[in-house]
DNA sequence: CGCTCATATCGTAATTTTACGATATTGGCG
DNA sequence: CGCCAATATCGTAAAATTACGATATGAGCG
């Protein structure tokens, strides 16, 4: 029986969701490329509005993906590594059965 | 300059959509538990229509996660395993940055 | 051929997501 | 305190997703 989804597969469901979003995913490629957290600056990459970019970050940060601080008048913005880390194992031994180990091993390469 | 997305990153976030919706997650891991291919089994274990389901299958497949063949009066889908190890790996370099890599060599113990 | 089973596709309603502007909220400054 | 900069949240419109029933399509059988 499949049945529902454990705790463990919702919140990677959750994750997957808020990474397949085109906007999200970019914003987390920006965190990754500048090492420190930015917050305001993202708003200025994207053509979207502030109280939109705003909503997008809640969303990754309610699945895990980014961790904001207030610092002083603004708010500061990075990846949350534990989080991304957290994803990264979980797809990397999820569907055990369906792939053969070989990428695995090419990985350590 | 993050701009915009290239066409590896949108094929990821593409699939990443695909499996953020629970129900074709679900069925991911159906087809996964079964190793054999199944089809009009996967409408009587979900609480949905036949159409719906169908249309699930076909974002999966147009994810490139999920393989269909027509075999004599039905169709027989199966994982994508090449497509599936492409997503694996993307994802276990995605975000270099981010991590240590120390969960790449814990993987392989 | 005519029928049935297994699916896909179509048209459409209900729900969810996405985006925006306007309006709070909060910290720091003069 | 009064003000400004930086965000978050609210209310709402537009767009996309999800689901369903009805209808097509295609293979195999009597």
């Amino acid at each position: 029986m499949s049945g529902r989804l454990n705790s463990d597969q919702k919140r990677l469901a959750r994750m997957l969701k808020a990474l397949g979003n085109p906007i999200r995913f970019q914003i987390m490629e920006h965190l990754a490329s500048h090492q420190t957290c930015i917050t305001n600056d993202i708003v200025h990459v994207l053509p979207l509005a502030q109280s939109t970019v705003s909503q997008h970050l809640k969303v990754l940060r309610e699945a895990g993906l980014i961790r904001g601080e207030i610092e002083g008048p603004a708010t500061c913005y990075c990846l949350d590594s534990e989080g991304i880390q957290w994803l990264k194992d979980q797809i990397g031994s999820w569907l055990p059965g369906c792939c053969s180990s070989e990428s695995q091993l090419i990985q350590l390469k």
